[in-house]
RNA sequence: GCCGGGAUGGCGGAAUUGGCAGACGCGCUGGACUUAGGAUCCAGUGCCGCAAGGCGUGCAGGUUCGAGUCCUGUUCCCGGCACCA
């Protein structure tokens, strides 16, 4: 503040290029160059104040996995980002926004095959290039807070909260089926195949395999995460609707069928769940999954009916694999036996099926021909009997009349062949039933979840190790606290020929027993990289702790994350289990907040030639190049600029040259019309400007286009973020004073309008080119921090019209356009209208039913 | 099949509440400056038409003085889920 010296235009700017013309080229790497160099020359630019008398806001974008490059999307993520943070600061905002390193994963093991470089080494030369990358395009990170996720100063803490999930029984061992990718050669999370495919090889189906693993129990908490959806309204619907859909929450019962005759090792009930309990008197057959374990007795003495299984279980896994369960033809095998139905003792068939997923629910259902789609095709197909137990209005014997099957999802009708529940309505028989059921002892109402635990073994090298203990005498050991963390070694010799490569370490997996100093076998297995991404943003509050993962004091004054941006292929995997540890960390005491992220923004993907990006098809563009052709400023700007940021973004290169070309008049602007004014008497006459009486027309008119601009660029930040819109009236801003170089050359707007305006558009520019937003400031001569300075504020009073123009119909067509004073009333525009040349010609001779004015919008005369 | 999102000039896209469709940018056309222009500046540019005028937001209807926007039906494209009992 308070400089009041001159500013010449000389200072900086308008050195003469070599063929002697002035020198007002933009030269973008010139500059941004320069003021790189300079950031990170300052690392305590975009330091977060631990305490502030400001409000907290905490920006952040989801952290790359070192790659390499960053690729396009992440460009576009991390401008959204930025100029969010950048904005924020300038409202005065003590902001928060860090970067770091998602940086455990498989690539880094294939590079060292293929390259025969060390995983650590190849991801820490990696993320060094990725770095230079941000840093060249001018992102705001505060990087003394700076995470890197495959240090053990940060993988310890993995290691801690494993030992406090298994603590609390969150963390167990079981031996179950597993996905296995044959060319990760490793397990994968439920969340991790896609359509029955690896979701990195999407060319490699998934298998099956039996194998001990380690679980997080999130199931525990499937109801919360289901429940807490409702409050993220600052989530979009689609997040939340795919969230839904995956923990898939299904109320209804679980109903216990005795078999029918002798038992064998797996007992004598089948439990069969079922949402529609109200239909059970209608239930011919009881099917069971292939893989049900029922089926092993059933089947114990009847090689014939084992080979029939087996068949189904073949084709089942391969549909699967395959991604078309959902399209192979019902079909199964009788079993020869029965259950009884503990309603009304009915005597089922019990018959295996294909269509039975093993996994859902009981892996046993109730077939209800008469009321369900599916058990209607099985019973027709097999000449089952079909009962109906539902009529949709009992008092009306014409509707009764009615073909199976009623659809299943209905929920109107009146129970009839329903013994002591006939004439129930359906949505009341459900409890009734439920409730029978338990009196009974045969039954209960009950929830089913799709959602699973989350396995997290991973039988592969670059992660976090799982700290635990084999111990032949004291069997299952955690590693004590103390001797955290368990280091991941290096020189590992990495094959993806199956199984965990540190388990042919055996300086790492053999060990001593903490409990009884006998001989122990490490775990050899690492953890999933989900789980260093799932806590890693609370962190950041608190980057350097060594006694313990956070500060509850850091992470309490941070927390919730105020905005979170990243793409919507996390919707799942990332924002549910990391939903799920905050969750933890509350029950544990160590945050207080319920959700990591008040609100969250997926920006749209980007493509090119109407395809995503991808090095097969060859439309990557690559950063750096662009960079390098048109600097950071206009590379960033154009991803805001081509379409709003949640939408999918139609790369081209022209456009790029379109903002580059923008920058260009925005700098050669202000290259002629630097330091006019000093910056005090800008201060003075800006308050006379405001008075705005004094100013004429064309002035007047510049003035009040700069407020509009604040007004939409504010607005846009404030609500939709359609940053696009935000740029594109900042160009009609600039374009003003392009036609107006006129009447700025001969004084008929004053120089201290001009510089108020470039002052401010410097500002507006701030958040989206900050390169060339400090170029202009330092240009001005403003000795301030641009990125401390207030964001404008725009007076409404200057942005309104005095004179509008107001649309004239005649029959809803348009016919003219008539300027009126931006106040004038009803009256005024009707008549102002109606004596238009024009449109007095058209209705003259002709009935005039109607008009209808709206003030300031427009006139619609009817006529006839 | 279910749940989202979308369809607007030659192209990317604007149009915040039903009120001038096509802001802004690209491309294209013409002009100025220039030894030169793939730099810059100016003008034009939805379609048909010399013009007056007419037609135009995937398609078919409807409501309304007035519809890109609301309603009904329908087609296509993108994303997610999918024999979930």
């Amino acid at each position: 503040m308070g400089h009041d010296e001159n500013i010449t235009a000389t200072s900086t700017a308008s050195a003469s290029s070599s063929d002697g013309r002035p020198d007002d080229r933009y030269d973008a790497q010139r500059i941004e160059t320069k003021w790189a160099e300079r950031w990170q020359s300052d690392p305590s630019l975009y330091a977060a104040e631990p305490h502030s008398t400001k409000p907290k806001y905490y920006a952040l974008e989801m952290l790359p996995y070192p790659s390499g490059v960053l690729h396009m999307g992440h460009v576009r993520n991390y401008s959204i980002g930025d100029a969010l943070a950048r904005f924020m600061w300038m409202n005065g905002y003590n902001v928060l926004h860090p970067m770091g390193w998602d940086s455990f994963g498989l690539p880094a093991e294939n590079a060292a095959i293929s390259a025969n470089v060390p995983p650590r080494e190849w991801t820490l030369r990696n993320i060094t290039n990725m770095k230079r990358q941000m840093n060249r395009l001018g992102f705001a990170y505060d990087w003394s807070r700076e995470v890197t996720t495959c240090l053990p100063e940060y993988y310890r803490w993995n290691q801690w909260f494993f030992l406090k999930l298994y603590e609390k029984g969150l963390a167990y061992r079981k031996q179950s089926k597993v996905n296995w990718c044959p060319k990760c050669c490793t397990v994968l999370a439920n969340e991790q195949v896609v359509n029955g495919r690896c979701w990195r090889h999407e060319d490699t189906i998934v298998e099956q395999r039996e194998l001990e693993q380690w679980f997080l129990r999130i199931t525990d908490y499937a109801d919360e995460l289901l429940r807490d959806l409702d409050k993220l309204d600052g989530w979009p619907e689609k997040v939340r609707t795919m969230q839904r859909n995956w923990i898939g929450r299904s109320e209804g019962a679980l109903v216990d069928f005795k078999l029918d005759g002798p038992a064998g090792p797996n007992g004598s009930t089948i439990t069969v769940f079922t949402t529609r309990v109200d239909t059970i008197y209608g239930a011919t057959s009881v099917q069971l999954s292939p893989e049900h374990p029922l089926v092993r007795d059933l089947s114990a003495n009847n090689a014939e009916l084992r080979n029939k299984v087996d068949l189904l279980i073949v084709e089942q896994r391969k549909a699967k694999e395959a991604g078309d369960l959902g399209n192979i033809e019902k079909h199964g095998v009788a079993t020869g036996r029965y259950a009884i139905n503990p309603f009304n003792n009915a005597k089922l068939p019990i018959w295996v099926a294909n269509y039975i997923l093993a996994d859902y629910g009981t892996g046993a259902i109730m077939s209800v021909p008469a009321h369900d789609e599916r058990d209607y095709e099985f019973a027709k197909k097999y000449s089952l009997p079909i009962k109906l137990v539902i009529v949709p209005c009992p008092d009306d014997p014409e509707e009764t009349v009615i073909e199976p099957p009623l659809p299943f999802t209905t929920m109107k009708g009146s129970l009839v062949n329903s013994g002591k529940f006939n004439g129930f309505d359906c949505a009341d028989a459900i409890p009734a039933m439920s409730k029978y059921a338990e009196e009974q002892g045969f039954g209960k109402a009950a929830v089913t979840y799709r959602l699973k635990d989350w396995g997290i073994s991973r039988q592969r090298y670059w992660g976090t190790p799982i700290p635990m203990l084999y111990c032949e005498k004291d069997g299952l050991v955690p590693v004590p606290e103390k001797d955290l963390p368990v280091i991941l070694p290096e020189k590992v010799e990495i094959t993806l020929t199956g199984g965990s490569p540190l388990a042919r370490v055996p300086e790492f997996a053999e060990a001593i027993c903490p409990k009884c100093g006998g001989p122990a076998r490490r775990e050899t297995d690492t953890m999933d990289t989900f789980v260093d991404s799932s806590w890693y943003f609370y962190r950041y509050t608190d980057a350097h702790n060594d006694r313990e993962p956070f500060s509850s004091a850091a992470a309490n004054y941070w927390f919730p994350i105020d905005q979170y941006i990243g793409g919507i292929e996390h919707a799942i995997l990332h924002l549910i289990y990391s939903r799920f540890w905050t969750k933890f960390m509350r029950d544990m005491g160590m945050v207080k907040n319920d959700e990591p992220a008040e609100r969250l923004f997926t920006q749209g993907m980007i493509i090119k030639n109407g395809a995503k990006m991808s090095k097969s098809l060859g439309n990557v563009v690559s950063p750096d190049e662009m960079v390098a052709r048109y600097g950071a400023d206009s590379t960033r700007l154009y991803t805001l600029f081509a379409t709003s940021p949640d939408r999918e973004l139609d790369w081209q290169d022209e456009g790029v040259e379109g903002v580059q070309r923008f920058l260009g008049r925005v700098y050669r602007f202000a290259a002629r019309h630097a330091g006019k004014v000093s910056a005090g008497t800008l201060r003075e006459t800006a308050q006379e400007t405001v008075q705005a009486t004094s100013l004429r027309p064309e002035a007047r008119a510049l003035q009040r286009k700069l407020h509009q601009t604040i007004k939409r660029v504010t607005e846009d930040f404030e609500g939709r973020w359609h940053f696009n819109t935000s740029i594109a009236a900042i160009m009609e801003l600039v374009n003003k004073l392009y036609e107006q170089e006129q009447a700025i050359a001969s004084g008929a707007i004053p120089a201290a309008l001009v510089a108020d305006v470039q002052r401010k558009l410097t500002l507006l520019l701030a958040p989206f080119a900050p390169y060339m937003a400090n170029e202009l400031w330092e240009m001005r001569g403003e000795k301030e921090s641009l990125l401390r300075a207030a964001w404008p504020k725009y007076d409404s009073a200057l942005a309104k019209e005095e004179e509008i123009e107001i649309p004239v119909q005649i029959n809803g067509k348009l016919r003219t356009v008539v300027v009126v004073p931006a106040e004038a009333g009803e009256d005024v525009i009707r008549e102002t209208a109606l004596k238009d040349e024009k449109i007095a010609a058209a209705i003259s001779g002709k009935q005039i039913v109607k008009v209808i004015v709206v003030p300031k919008k427009l006139v619609n005369a009817v006529v006839r």
